[in-house]
RNA sequence: GUCUCCAUCGUCUAGUGGUUAGGACAUCGGGUUUUCAUCCCGACAACGGGGGUUCAAUUCCCCCUGGAGAUGCCA
């Protein structure tokens, strides 16, 4: 039988890194194994639900080009995908199991059970959790509470003794003893819908999922599931249990550790192939050597055997060295075109821009490149091409061990030198400065760094020539004036 | 509290009953470079503790410790 996996996202919020590594395990898994990846939208929560968090779904699923075999959108021979449009296929499997005796309704009121819940946390009590009362409800006191038209739940059977085992693909088997499963968990809520698990065993029996790949904090729900697929007698698809994904302080990760919904990293100008092949990496190695995978290789040498059992912290710093790597893989123009939304949100070109614009952007491309971590650096790095510097020191146009004055001198003795740019190579330019360096008898920094922040209002910048050539002799000329009244302001003041 | 799972450098990880315990990120140093970055070279850095089993344990077993998750009419 071939392999079938789903992710099985529910509609609550953003795709998250978590979330979309799970689903990328799954989608690795089927591919590697010529098997079908399934999308399922498990919207059964009608309180939480978000139509935002479906187009972010979908979205997110696009852009990293992950595609579904079956589920919403392409349909399949398996759905509906969406669970809140199989609402009387779950009701129909509760009804049956109260039928058989393996569920009952309970009529306990939230007021009961949140008295109960508070009186088990204050008496620290062993067994926490529903009391079954309802389990033992006589039939005459079932007909009454129903004669009165009470609302009321399904809740399933759970054995009163014996112990309940499974085996995990990675973990191996897991034990757990019936008395320590949640007593008699909800499987209908009263609004009709079902609760998580009952949808999701009906739904992975009936669309035949063979493997349940999913994070281990699913663990401790697992017997329920295992019960439930008995009950129902159905064959049980392997289980595999993911480690999770953490924060730098290890604990699940979560928005207070920084950004963790995929669109932010989108948004900051992260690579899709960059955040793949590195969430890729978190919970998974090939041999602990390479570390470099398209989403092609991945889904031919994904394997679960180099699944880790531990969970990971997730590194944005390694996210970032792999995303400065997948942007230096671009070739210019297609780095440009990445690059183009940040500079026209930054309103340094026109959101059509012009030819004379391109042109300039894709000048400085190859200044960039090499500097950019995420796309949205750019911006940071390139404005002073775009728009006037606004506020320059005079302490940081002086370098160290150098005076006001020496740094007026460089400037001034530098003009003439750099008027002649447009008529000579960065080679000959250099050149000169660098023979105004010796005379003054300065490092070859004394002239460079103090024209590198007269121009750019930054010790740090793109190549310095290159820089003036695309701002334009004129305005170099004029900044460099700038600076030099400055530092004259400087002079005459202190 | 109870239950379950996990445990190699700061982080992601490779690995084996006998290895100088390997790689990558980060950090630090050096080289290239007019700065930064890239690139290259190097350094630092790990088998949580205690018992066994064994000629030999990081590796197998047990206990402890530590961490995490679950304990919802959320998923």
């Amino acid at each position: 039988m071939s392999v079938r996996v789903r992710y099985a996202p529910s509609p609550t919020g953003l795709q998250h890194i978590g979330g979309i590594r799970t689903a990328l395990f799954n989608y690795f898994f089927a591919k590697a194994n010529n098997g079908s990846f399934i999308l399922r939208i498990e919207d059964t929560d009608q309180s939480r639900y978000q139509e935002e968090a479906l187009d972010d779904l979908y979205s997110t699923l696009k852009w990293l080009k992950i595609e579904w075999d079956e589920g919403p959108v392409v349909g399949g021979p398996f759905g509906p995908y969406k669970q809140s449009q199989r609402i009387a296929l779950y009701q129909e499997y509760a009804n049956k199991l109260v039928q058989e005796g393996k569920a009952y309704r309970c009529y306990c009121t939230n007021e009961r059970l949140d008295a109960l819940r508070e009186q088990q946390t204050k008496e620290k009590t062993k067994i926490q959790g529903y009391d079954r009362h309802c389990r033992s409800l006589t039939d005459s006191q079932r007909t009454e509470l129903e004669k009165e038209g009470k609302e009321y739940v399904i809740r399933f059977k759970i054995p009163l003794s014996g112990k309940t085992t499974f085996t995990d693909l990675l973990m191996g088997p897991i034990t757990r003893s019936n008395t320590d499963i949640s007593p008699d968990p909800i499987i209908l809520k009263s609004d009709g819908f079902p609760t998580y698990h009952l949808a999701n065993v009906i739904d992975d029996h009936f669309m035949e999922i063979t493997h349940i790949m999913r994070a281990q904090e699913w663990i401790p729900s697992a017997p329920l599931h295992l019960l439930l697929h008995e009950a129902f007698g159905w064959k049980i698809p392997k289980l595999c249990h993911l480690p999770m994904v953490m924060g730098s302080d290890g604990q699940k990760l979560s928005k207070r550790h920084g950004s963790t919904a995929v669109r932010d990293f989108r948004n900051e100008g992260y690579l899709a192939e960059a955040l793949l092949n590195y969430v890729s990496l978190v919970g998974w190695s090939y041999d602990g050597e390479r570390e470099f995978f398209t989403k092609e290789e991945l889904k031919v040498l994904f394997s679960l055997e180099k699944i880790s059992k531990a969970p990971g912290v997730f590194d944005y710093k390694k996210l970032q060295w792999f995303n400065g790597h997948y942007i230096r893989l671009k070739s210019d123009e297609q780095l440009m075109q990445l690059l183009l939304p940040y500079l026209i949100e930054a309103n340094y070109i026109s959101k059509e821009p012009t030819n004379e614009q391109l042109n300039k952007v894709r000048l400085l491309i190859p200044l960039v490149k090499e500097r950019l971590k995420v796309l949205r650096d750019v911006v940071a790095m390139v404005g002073f091409l775009f728009e006037e510097i606004k506020e320059m020191q005079a302490s940081s146009l002086i370098p160290k061990k150098m005076g006001p004055k020496e740094t007026i001198e460089v400037l001034e003795r530098s003009l003439p030198i750099i008027s002649e740019i447009e008529s000579c190579t960065n080679e000959e330019i250099e050149e000169r400065l660098l023979k105004l360096s010796e005379e003054l008898k300065l490092k070859t920094n004394g002239v460079f760094m103090p024209l590198r922040v007269a121009l750019t209002g930054s010790l740090v910048s793109p190549p310095l020539l290159d820089s003036m050539r695309l701002l334009g002799i004129e305005k170099t000329i004029a900044r460099i004036k700038r600076a030099i009244t400055i530092l004259i302001n400087e002079v005459n003041n202190g």
